[in-house]
DNA sequence: TTCAAGAGTTGTAAAACACAACTATAGGAA
DNA sequence: TTCCTATAGTTGTGTTTTACAACTCTTGAA
């Protein structure tokens, strides 16, 4: 704890990246039925409670093409469908099925049992800290993008990443 | 920050895993010349001073052809090169070039400058403390694939990725 | 000397991904 | 109205990343 704050820099952007190398790997591992990108898609669209694949794309800084394939096969398992806005035909609103509910739930929990296990000796209060680093950090990554998107400066846009 | 402890781990894991996903568009939009693999690998040889392929792969959880193929490349490229250890010929402690040490360090720069921006208002208290529990979560990761070396219960290794 | 284990490479195939070109819809302007 | 531009999404195509399996070479121990 007597890091500079460049050294902190450091370290947050070291272990941040080694954190993301490792995950899909992981993911792989607990759960092999359901990718990384599966399953960060489908906790999405729980969490929005059904987007557009556009909305996914900027998201998760992926090109739409991708998303459309990786929805295309969702939806071939019945863990999403799609409804077309009434009033713009063009709008896709994606949701979760309750299978996709459901396998969702499952994913989650065996991630979740292995996460606890991980964490089962820390403080309370230094989880909810950790959270709410992580949510502000994420926060402001997120309004880069938004900016971005109006202005041109999406070089600027999430680097450390 | 008034969370149950259930609300936090459900935070840290949505949070650390979207970061995850944003990981590669966004390394490689900041430097294109340089991947993410790439940049972690190098990183690793910097900070360990040199390492074996087998070392990478065990640290970022892929595959030991995988590895291969990527130093491979850096090798062509120049940025890392390989010294046959005297006393062990199978083994290949992998370094890096003055050239790639210049590089890395390009690309640390400039994933750093983006990433202070991001930051700058934070902290230097935050900053620590983040710093300290991303490396505690980390570490508790790495002593349960040592232990899942030893042992057979690989499967629950990492698994929030 | 034989043989098992470790380090690394290569063959092969699958998945993820981006870019570009396309269709279709929507909404405003001439 | 017609035309033009923008948005949402799909599809064609090619690259990259990745894992698994089979292989070579080296080591050390039986």
């Amino acid at each position: 704890m007597a890091y500079s704050r460049a050294e902190a820099l450091t370290v947050i952007q070291r272990e941040m990246t080694a954190f993301a190398r490792r995950a899909r790997a992981s993911a792989a591992r607990t759960h092999p039925e359901l990718s990384l990108v599966s399953f960060t898609l489908l906790a999405h669209l729980e969490d929005q409670q059904g987007c557009r694949a556009t909305d996914l794309a900027a998201h998760y800084l992926l090109d739409k093409s991708t998303v459309s394939r990786q929805i295309a096969g969702l939806e071939r398992l019945g863990y999403v469908e799609r409804r077309t806005d009434p009033d713009d035909h063009r709008i896709q609103v994606l949701h979760l099925t309750p299978e996709g509910a459901e396998m969702l739930a499952q994913a989650a929990a065996s991630r979740r049992k292995a996460f606890a296990a991980r964490v089962e000796d820390w403080d309370g209060e230094d989880l909810e800290r950790f959270a709410a680093y992580l949510l502000r950090y994420n926060d402001t990554v997120a309004r880069e993008d938004e900016t971005a998107d109006a202005g041109d400066s999406a070089d600027t846009a999430d680097a450390a990443g």
